[in-house]
DNA sequence: ACCAGCTTTGAAACCGCTTTCAAGAAAGCA
DNA sequence: TGCTTTCTTGAAAGCGGTTTCAAAGCTGGT
């Protein structure tokens, strides 16, 4: 089967290719039996246009590079599905790339991205410097979903990591919990940091020390979670509470309190971060600091199509709100 | 910045554009000088070729299109990111389009990827039919995944649904259970009639009588296993277990148990189906029909890749395996 | 020294579409 | 009616590569 090509159409409806091509990208207004002549030909052939040939000519490619991390969290994959549908019903399409976590395999993604003269660019976490970023990406419409960027020229959509941390702490203390304990994220992982640091705040605000032992290191995997929850079993300090930095790692560690024979929320309460899918279904229903992953998504790709049309983006951080479930035992009711 | 071409390396090398061309695709034998110079030249201008003019000239775009089901259960995601997995590091892209489970939506996304030129094509899920994908792309290689279509003409990468139904529920019914519910999926979906035909195939082996009492329609999303458990509790048909289509209802299906003051697996035992993540942290964790998502994204970018590469590419189904956890009690040996 | 046969190389055609340019037609105005 | 302005339209020139074609340059055999 010939692919058929505009000078097809031109011949069948007697007029010229650019006559084709204005009627099509209607672009400057032609005589109407014509156009009528065109767009019959255009459909009874099945014209699709070739898109190599049309950005080729017109220098836009219809494609936003999409840089995903596939080893991340459910989390991360939610954001990518966002952005697809985000795309869905413009004429743009998505390209993915992987970065791995990995730096280099990060930025010959993006290169190759470059490469493939993609209109536009989002970014999903990473490890890539700001700079490395402004040298690939100099003028090509960009932004950062989960994750910010210190440098003000950048657009990130993302939710305020410390914030988040500090809800979830004081939501505990609040609750009247004051033995604490924190899963953290991957130690180097930004993310993690924050959210570290959230806790500490939390901490200090209500005049709880930091108890070291209360610490425990996960790197954002169920099994982490469920290994950090014996950890902190082992070391056999007492707890009524943990701040688990992710819900992968909380699924995780709720198991590990199953088999230690530790009720939730009766013995231990749980709060944690994101809020995937299956965290409201978890027994009991896990409370968590919500992150609108799909949403991040879709907007990511709405900021990216409304710079290329010239409009100026605002990026924002977002506030991760706190999900009120039943992991969570209020002490102060308590009888 | 301008975008250089091989035409810059041509006037910078002292060699024509062909010359330059044949060097960086390496087709044809080059003076070894020129060869260097051009090189050189290549290099030290930073140039990257304009992927459009490349493909429209050639004809290759590579690059294979994915279709991928938003709305589907977090399988179907995987698979995706399976496929980029696959791809990655290879000198293909992906380029994702939504086909939303909805048909009219699927078709022309599939023609939007045509449009497109690409090179391949993995259709994940899906409702088109056969001939459909025929008409749009024939002689175009493509591989299908998670969906068994009848023609001996595609190839099709899943897991037997009968077969994984048969195994859930003979596992069931070997542990002693007699009353074994099932929660079914989408009532029109093909994975959903095989994994209940194979509930039935099993009962009937074991000479069991299928109960239409203990039949409940689900629509995949843990949602409705949740409401189907109460289907079933309101019912007060008695029941030992119940096979779930999926794990995402089975995670509702165990909360909703666990409302209802029944213990899992002591009162009521469950089987789900897919494995995904989560599902070996569930409390306690669920015994489930595994299908190894992430591996039949990578398989089928594989696939395609050989197909594209003219080698013949046997298509495969690949058979559930039944993992074992702790969702199911033993009957047989309960004092 | 000469010619057949192979290799290296540049010119030019081509891929399918967009866009400029200029010409012809239509419309507006005096 | 005659002339300028605006619209509509086709021809043609790119866009940046690949590939065909034929000329030029070498090789070696006699």
């Amino acid at each position: 089967m010939k692919e058929i090509t505009i000078q097809d159409i031109a011949d069948a409806a007697n007029v010229s290719k650019s006559t084709v091509s204005r009627v099509l990208n209607n672009t400057v207004a032609v005589n109407k039996e014509k156009r009528e002549a065109v767009l019959e030909a255009a459909e009874r052939l099945g014209f699709e246009p070739n898109v190599f040939a049309r950005s080729l000519a017109s220098g836009k490619s219809m494609t936003i590079g999409v840089l995903t991390q596939l080893m991340g969290s459910p989390f991360y994959d939610t954001i990518s599905q966002g952005v697809i549908s985000g795309l869905s019903s413009t004429d743009y399409s998505a390209i993915f790339v992987d970065g791995q976590w990995e730096h280099d395999e990060e930025y010959n993604a993006i290169r190759a991205l470059v490469g493939r003269r993609v209109d536009g660019l989002v970014l999903i976490g990473g490890d890539v410097t700001s700079e490395e970023i402004a040298k690939v990406s100099s003028n090509l419409p960009t932004v950062i979903v989960a994750r910010q960027l210190p440098q003000e020229q950048h657009d990130c959509i993302f939710v305020d990591n410390v914030e988040g941390g500090e809800a979830a702490t004081r939501h505990l203390i609040e609750c009247g919990h004051k033995r604490i304990a924190i899963i953290r994220g991957l130690k180097h992982h930004q993310d993690s940091i924050d959210r570290y640091l959230g806790y500490q705040r939390a901490l200090n605000q209500a005049g709880i020390d930091l108890d070291e032992d209360l610490v425990v290191d996960g790197d954002f995997s169920a099994e982490s979670g469920l290994r950090a929850i014996q950890t902190l079993e082992t070391r056999g300090t007492p707890y009524t509470a943990v701040f688990v930095s992710n819900d992968q790692m909380a699924f995780g560690a709720r198991l590990a309190l199953n088999r230690a024979g530790k009720e939730v929320p009766a013995d231990v309460s749980i709060v944690g971060f994101d809020d995937q899918l299956e965290s409201s279904y978890m027994v009991p229903p896990l409370t968590t600091i919500r992150q609108p992953a799909r949403e991040m998504g879709e907007q990511a790709a709405k900021a990216v199509l409304a710079i290329i049309r010239g409009e100026a983006f605002k990026a924002k951080g977002l506030n991760g709100e706190l999900q009120l479930r039943e992991s969570v035992a209020n002490l102060n009711k308590a009888s």
